[in-house]
DNA sequence: GTCTATACGTGGATAGAC
DNA sequence: GTCTATCCACGTATAGAC
């Protein structure tokens, strides 16, 4: 069931999807959803909390040698993409495109989650960690938009290790390299 | 009114702006939106086609040498969002990430007026003006979702001119550099 | 041309029977 | 616990008066 909602939102978007087509789905009434989860943004919490925590894959990433670090985490980002986590993230993108509460679950989950560890492992200056930081994120958040939300070819169909080579460099030179940081 | 109707879907989204609050905005009867414009589809195009067209800027974009044009077009994008057309454009990227056929719309802009432009201007093989082109646009796209869609600072906040000099030299590695290509 | 009134559908949420 | 029935708000769209 929760299964179902996370489909439908990934698919159609926070708003797009209704609980009455969710219930559908899952083989349910709509009314039974409400009983268990409460109000829509409950249902959604529930659907998109669940798998959203990477604790088990940062560790490899951070088991790596700094200089490949940028690497590993490109590719620990497409592994949880192409694996069964997907609809849960998508959805909690797609939504975060058009509701600020949402936009702010995400972004939170970015920093204290993913960036801070990732960076927090890198030795460098107190206040470049943020900004570093903030253009990983951008440089993967735009690797995800534009392979799986956009699906701009090719690189929506473009091998794991074929992106890891492409973009890994990127990655890696805004946590290790030369750059000109703003502040 | 087509000012109303901008802000609203950017703000809102597609799904989220109604007519009935572009008609209040914008102090004219709901029904006068539909008499003008028909569908809510057609009033979308109409409020995003018109400032879409950066037939203005590019030519000085390729006009700067090979070797700083990635710096060229990350400020020419910053320019264009810190314009007058931003709602124009959040309101198309907001509804592209919900909607197919909006998110065809803006692959297919992308593509036809910004990426085939930029790296066509660009001595380099043919195959691999799609991939390069395509890695351009995911670190745009990031930049932008980051900056403007998800305000993650301190990116958010950053100046044109930082922005430019962080990720300027990844967009020039993407174009003229040495990447190591899919296909 | 402009606005009033309303049809029509949809979706979230609740009450209450079983 | 599960489902039927229903309420209510909202949004698109249209018909028709002025």
């Amino acid at each position: 069931m929760l299964a179902a909602a996370r489909a439908a939102f990934a698919e159609r978007g926070f708003d797009g999807a209704s609980i009455r087509a969710i219930a559908a789905t899952a083989d349910v009434d709509p009314a039974l959803v409400h009983h268990y989860f409460g109000t829509k943004d409950k249902l959604f919490l529930a659907a998109v909390a669940a798998p959203a925590d990477p604790d088990e894959l940062l560790p490899e990433v951070l088991a790596t040698p700094a200089d490949a670090r940028g690497a590993a985490v490109v590719r620990m980002v497409l592994r949880v993409w192409d694996g069964p986590a997907r609809p849960a993230i998508l959805a909690l993108v797609r939504s975060a495109v058009n509701h600020e509460w949402s936009a702010k679950l995400l972004r939170e989950f970015l920093l204290a989650k993913i960036i801070r560890r990732v960076v927090g492992s890198i030795d460098m200056p107190v206040e470049e960690r943020d900004v570093r930081g903030a253009l990983v994120a951008s440089q993967l958040i735009g690797m995800v938009m534009t392979r799986y939300v956009l699906q701009l070819e090719p690189l929506a169909s473009a091998s794991p290790d074929e992106l890891v080579a492409a973009v890994g460099p990127t990655v890696q030179r805004y946590l290790t390299g030369d750059v000109d940081l703003p502040g």
